[in-house]
RNA sequence: AGGCCCGUAGCUCAGUUGGUUAGAGCGCUACGUUGACAUCGUAGAGGUCAGCGGUUCAAGUCCGCUCGGGCCUACCA
């Protein structure tokens, strides 16, 4: 065996190897339990960054370990086309070669889409593979594929045939970047330093005027009207009469509503129904018409007159405001921090325009959403998210699924030359619905919102709407996997449309990541171009440490930042259980007949082995509680101190005489590759590269699975191995030893030298030390080991009821010296302060009459530990006295 | 404006249903290469658990308030 521990000697080779046997790949037809997780689909021309590490690595854990518990496990793998944010990166790619879409046309334009996904195609596939990802790949699927395109046109005029799709004229949120409508959720505010005018309206026929405010001056052009508050006693007597819209000229009628805050501004608004919201939907209320006055590229219209058609409408704000300021009409200007909604995608400001556009009514299914969570079919973990979930689909408002793009599903409506609209599955139903020729028919240019496909991922991918066998075992799915910041987008979509398609929730349990955060705690994303790249981290560390260390920073609720110095930490602990094992191998080389055994009956063992195996039996049910408990962080925790500590430091230790044949045990090489064999397979999940790499070297593997520690059985509780009072008195001897190298260290004994050791406690202890007395020998580094009280001439301490003492090496020299005098004062003291506080608590009744009669013992016992320590230092500060 | 989360060691974070002495990793200090591992070992230093008040025999943990930081949702022009 390789002295040195290198992760890139193997990974690739097993992942090659594990594919090829076909270990991965699904069969409903097997017999075994389903359990199933779909991937959440990376963007198809993307890399993967961290947040896909983290949550591939907590989703190839969770499909490994019920793999191994006999679960028909299947991981499926996809893509997403992600319609926006893969047409930028070509329309990008055609800008460089000085071409954009429109000159190029549609068809060309896809094909180019087409050949860059074919491009990129192998990328997502190629670093799960080097993260060890347990994807079963002959399920592979693609938003954008055969299968999933059906899927989609089934849903959309399933839905539209329930009337829960509609096509309308409505103010929408526009990217005039990327001249598209957006979804309310694409739009986020951003808080802006703006200002805000005050703007003088004529009123007609009145020689008055009235004042409005508003952080949008360049929209006034477009105004229909003036609003107050019903109650308001400054304007309620305009009520019927009009303002005179400045440079205009338009009469502008006063309304009254209650939506209108009189604390705002001066309490009058300018109503703009076509290019505010608040507005659009007060206009609604009073019958106003609207006037556009911007267009789909951020320009003034022809409507907003002459001089200014044509215009930015940033640029077209100054020009208005300079002439309203000529006018005189401009009373004042105010700094005004406000919000302004930009796209979550490009980050340029959002445009509220009025188009024609398909709108999905998603509050029944929101109903039924909220009706299955939480605490009915549904879970969210953390369940901190119950709130905030039931809130947004409470609050929920028709979802707009058209987009103005070219790549993407295009919506499955036809229009016959009478305009009329026929949504059918394919242009001969839409025919044949129409009574006319397809070839007489249009098909509707735009695309669906990406999300709308992503919404039917967990069904579409097993062949929905086609009732396969796939669909019929795996579905619903068990777990979905995915960072918070995609709860609504996605999360809550598939499960609306799960229910109003397929009656089900899509999976009972999501568990909700943290993000990645960089070194300077902001969010790594694709748009803001601080991505690490998990591929180098890979090379670095190894996949098992870097997937070790993501599943170990998943706290719930928390952001993971990620920490160089911790994946190092982790690839050393690869470094540790290649060494124990090697070493564990080279000692059972000679040993005839050590091998791993399936069932391991603890009688007639020595101490340390019953209790390393009642240690591995308690952290095997431990680690599972962990995971069930969709705790990964802990159940890392709990495997890494089990082997490094409990194995390693102590069981490792412990063993090495009987291992020299200097004190011989019974059946230790059994005992050690089991107890590592399980170790391996507890591990398998999280670390699968470097187990199976070590498992496949132990001597008699095979009797646990003939071929991989992929498919072998995930360990569980040993009832029978436990074993409380070996552990108390092997940890009472931990302690012990513990306590004399501390001892040793304080008075300056050098780690080579021999010293000899007093130990003693009441029999029973005294009798189970005696057993073990060439261990402790052996750990304390004891020339000889008396069990019998410290002579007065000894350094002196106490622990778990056992007086020690240990007698210096160096002759005379018994005095103390100045350090180790300040060292035991101090000492000392804090013991006088913790006696003081045990005996206060003790004393008084109520802590006695109240406390439970365990927590009041564990303090009796406590206090007699004190004080048999202090009597011990004070014995060594006073040696000869 | 609502809702949520966070504040614990120098750094990044754990701390179940309140219970003896608040933990881990990294970093730091001292010593150490005796044959698994220096990607290591042994022993240490380091915390008024943001602050104030309350409940309790007992509070990092439960409740209230304050301060500080972050996130999400929202049509105040």
């Amino acid at each position: 065996m390789d002295k040195r521990f290198e992760p890139r000697s193997y990974e690739a080779a097993w992942q090659r190897r594990w594919t090829e046997r076909g270990y991965f790949r699904a069969d409903p037809r097997s017999g075994k339990p389903p359990f199933c997780i779909m991937i959440p689909p990376p963007n198809v021309t993307g890399k993967l960054h961290l947040g896909h590490a983290l949550q591939s690595t907590l989703q190839d854990l969770l499909t490994r370990w019920k793999r191994m518990q006999g679960y028909e496990a299947l991981w499926l793998p996809g893509t997403d086309h992600a319609g926006i944010a893969t047409q930028l990166m070509v329309e990008r790619q055609l800008a460089s070669e000085g071409m954009q879409r429109r000159c190029l046309g549609r068809e060309r334009f896809l094909e180019r889409m087409w050949a860059w996904k074919a491009q990129y195609q192998g990328n997502i596939r190629r670093q799960l593979d080097l993260l060890g990802a347990s994807c079963d790949w002959s399920r592979e699927r693609f938003t954008l594929d055969d299968g999933l395109s059906r899927a989609v046109r089934e849903a959309f005029v399933l839905l539209y045939r329930e009337g829960l799709i509609t096509r309308g004229e409505y103010l929408v949120n526009w990217s005039p970047v990327l001249e598209t409508a957006v979804s309310d959720l694409e739009v986020e505010s951003r808080t802006v330093p703006g200002h805000l005018w005050h703007i003088a309206y004529p009123v007609e026929g009145s020689g008055e005027r009235v004042v409005v405010a508003t952080t949008r001056p360049e929209t006034m052009l477009g105004d229909t009207a003036v609003a107050f508050h019903p109650e308001d006693e400054r304007y309620r007597r305009w009520a019927g009469r009009h303002a005179v819209l400045p440079l205009v000229g338009r009469r502008l009628p006063f309304v009254a509503d209650a939506a209108v805050d009189p604390e705002f501004g001066s309490g009058l608004v300018k109503v703009t129904p076509f290019h505010d919201p608040f507005d659009f939907e007060l206009a609604r209320r009073h019958g106003l018409p609207g006037v556009t006055v911007i267009d789909r590229r951020g320009r003034m219209t022809e409507e907003a007159g002459e001089e200014l058609a044509g215009l930015d409408r940033f640029a077209a704000r100054a020009q208005v405001v300079e002439r309203l300021r000529e006018q005189g009409l401009l009373v004042k200007v105010e700094e005004h921090v406000h919000n302004v909604g930009h796209s979550q995608r490009g980050g340029e400001p959002i445009e509220p325009l009025v188009s024609t556009q398909w709108f999905c009514d998603v509050s029944g299914m929101a109903e039924r959403a909220l009706a299955a969570s939480p605490g009915g079919a549904l879970r969210l973990v953390p369940d901190t998210w119950d709130r905030t979930w039931e809130n947004w689909l409470e609050t929920i408002r028709p979802w707009c699924i058209s987009r103005q793009l070219w790549w993407g599903h295009q919506i499955p409506a036809w229009y016959d030359e009478a305009g009329r609209v026929w949504v059918a599955h394919d242009a001969v139903e839409a025919a044949a619905l129409a009574g006319t020729e397809p070839e007489r028919l249009t098909q509707d240019p735009d695309v669906l919102d990406t999300w709308f496909s992503s919404a039917l991922w967990p069904f579409s991918t097993l062949g929905w709407p086609d009732d396969t066998e796939d669909l019929r075992f795996f579905y619903p799915t068990d777990v979905l996997v995915t960072a918070y910041d995609i709860l609504f987008f996605w999360v809550a979509r598939m499960v609306m449309m799960g229910l109003q398609l397929t009656e089900r929730v899509p999976f009972h349990t999501v568990h909700l990541t943290g993000l990645i955060r960089d070194a300077a705690g902001v969010k790594m994303s694709k748009t803001k171009g601080n991505v690490l790249d998990p591929e180098d981290l890979v090379e670095e560390f190894g996949a098992d440490a870097v997937r070790f260390t993501l599943a170990s920073l998943d706290s719930p609720g928390r952001d993971v930042p990620l920490n160089r110095e911790q994946m190092a930490g982790y690839r050393a602990f690869g470094n540790k259980i290649w060494n124990a094992t090697r070493f564990a191998l080279s000692r059972l080389e000679e040993v005839e007949g050590a091998e791993v055994q399936p069932a391991l009956d603890v009688a007639g063992l020595a101490a340390p082995e019953r209790w390393i195996l009642s240690r591995l039996s308690r952290t095997a049910a431990e680690v599972g509680e962990r995971l069930a408990a969709f705790r990964f962080d802990e159940a890392c925790h709990r495997l890494y101190h089990f082997f490094w500590g409990d194995l390693c430091d102590w069981y490792i230790e412990l063993a090495k005489p009987a291992l020299s044949g200097e004190a011989p045990r019974p059946r230790v090489g059994e005992v050690l590759l089991t107890v590592l064999d399980s170790s391996f397979r507890l591990l398998h999940p999280v670390m699968p590269f470097l187990t199976e790499e070590l498992w496949q070297r132990l001597p008699g593997h095979e009797r646990i699975h003939p071929e991989t520690i992929v498919l072998a059985p995930y360990p569980t509780r040993e009832a029978a191995w436990e074993d409380e009072r070996t552990e108390a008195q092997v940890g009472a001897l931990m302690q012990l030893v513990t306590r004399v190298r501390a001892l040793r260290a304080e008075h300056g004994v050098a780690p080579k030298a021999a010293v000899d050791v007093w130990a003693c406690g009441d029999p029973e202890t005294d009798r189970f030390l005696a057993e073990q007395l060439p261990l402790v020998r052996f750990l304390c580094r004891a020339e000889t080991l008396h069990l019998a009280p410290p002579p007065p001439e000894t350094r002196q301490d106490a622990v778990e009821g056992v007086a020690l003492g240990i007698a210096l090496p160096r002759e005379p020299a018994q005095e103390l010296g100045e350090d180790e005098r300040r060292k035991l004062e101090k000492e000392l003291e804090r013991l006088e302060e913790a006696i003081r506080q045990t005996e206060g608590r003790l004393g008084d009744d109520r802590f006695t009459s109240k406390a439970p009669a365990q927590v009041v013992e564990g303090n009796r016992s406590r206090l007699r530990e004190l004080e048999e320590r202090r009597r011990r230092i004070l014995a060594t500060m006073q040696p000869i006295g």
